[in-house]
DNA sequence: ACCTAACTTTGACCCAGATCAAAAACCGAA
DNA sequence: TTCGGTTTTTGATCTGGGTCAAAGTTAGGT
């Protein structure tokens, strides 16, 4: 699997990769001072479960490298993907004792932690902590709705171009690099681990993506190297109109 | 339509139905006070659109009496709701300019509301708001996360159990009439509604709650007046594990 | 290099739910 | 109490995506 960076915990937050993200950034020195008292590092293996749903969790934290997923699953084995974790993200529920869903990393990947306990004192003293939590969790609440419009109402195909939409937008956020020129990312994402966000059989992941690589929307070297010509004729195959609704 | 309550607005939060869930819960005397002074309240027919995707938003508020959807809509006119607002739920996002989804009333509707920037300045100044306001929007994370399950794995049948099975919590809650007990309530959206809820037609709405009714699950008297005989069985139908997930 | 296990693609067939169509039930207004 | 529009039910048929099966590809380990 991707084993992009195997990146040694950062010592300090302010080498931190994902300082001006995370929940922690609009923290000021001296409450960061605080946080770094807190804090641990803990890696996990490309593969491994982060969480149990339904495990007592004693830690939060924030995703520094790596990715991770947040699943559900039915007692028959029928699973969907919730929420995908990429590097900045916070995981676990301030107030909650009981994990909702699996978190399963499916890159190497280093987390940022927190005990739940000192966590939650000292967001209770330091506004902008909770500030910035609220803020990232609006976020995700938005995200989550933009998804189920995605799985309720789009076709496989619609489907497919979602996602890669969504992960290209990421990349050339991260990338800079223009939305007019060719995007070209690595997929993270199995061809199964795909279908469990999209609500689709592998099968069918697997079929739509060839024919969008026919019809020239996407272009691939290998499984996973995927290049987009032309970014508005993806969104249009997305269903999505043509501005893609992206805010601040 | 439904005409439940044509309830005058509450004069004083003291007398406000929804002062214990709404965002102000936690609010102190001299907190409410303040929020006392920046609020007013409008009324919305059965049927009126609140506000429109995309449209400035003035204000932000709590549904005091009444239901309204968040819809999402394609150009092609496929819609998808992605929340009911209940009583106490919170409508429109600090901090940010234009209305995401639309918001529609399906009753009749009270809501407070507040005028953005004097809240959102007075979120700054105030804990207990945002902390209220944190709580409120991962609760509705979580909502959004299981109606993800319910959307992208189960089928037609489950799918109509989930949505009774959601509703019937719901009035158990505020009926506080035990979980044994047969469970009465009345359906609050039309057909059509459900099937965009649950991303399906009315059509399939329509046969599979015929089917649930048929084989016992559900009795109706009349459209939208239903009775759950057994609770569990209908937890069974919906593919949720007995104890349902529910949470403090 | 080769082997193995995991991942991916492709094909053939089937079915749950969509679509198209029409009838029935309901509700409020005149 | 009847009328007209909305909501709901039911029927017939079609189809997108699921299921089952098998072959192809890839990457890491020895």
């Amino acid at each position: 699997m991707l084993n992009e960076q195997t990146t040694a915990a950062p010592r300090d937050c302010g080498d931190c990769p994902i300082r001006h993200r995370a929940v922690c950034a609009r923290c000021e020195a001296d409450e960061l001072k605080r946080l770094d008292e807190l804090k641990y590092y803990r890696s996990f293996e490309a593969g491994q479960t982060v969480i149990w749903s339904g495990d007592h969790m004693e830690f939060v934290g924030s995703v520094v490298t790596g990715i991770a997923t947040l699943t559900q699953t039915m007692e028959d084995g029928r699973t969907q993907m919730v929420g995908l974790l990429l590097p900045s993200d916070f995981v676990g529920r301030p107030g909650r004792d009981a994990a909702a869903y699996n978190v399963v990393a499916i890159t190497d990947m280093v987390m940022c932690c927190f005990r739940k306990k000192p966590f939650e004192q000292m967001m209770n003293e330091t506004p902008h902590i909770a500030q910035r939590l609220l803020e990232m969790t609006l976020d995700e609440l938005d995200a989550a709705r933009e998804w189920m419009l995605v799985l309720g109402r789009k076709t496989a195909r619609e489907k497919i171009a979602s996602l890669m939409a969504i992960i290209a937008r990421r990349d050339a956020t991260l990338n800079l690099a223009g939305i007019d020129k060719p995007i070209v990312f690595d997929l993270p994402l199995t061809r199964e681990a795909m279908s469990d966000y999209l609500g689709l059989t592998l099968e069918t992941v697997s079929r739509q993506i060839s024919a969008l690589k026919k019809d020239g929307v996407i272009h691939l070297q290998g499984k996973r190297h995927v290049t987009v010509p032309d970014f508005e004729r993806l969104l249009e195959e997305a269903g999505d109109d043509s501005d893609g609704g992206m805010l601040a």
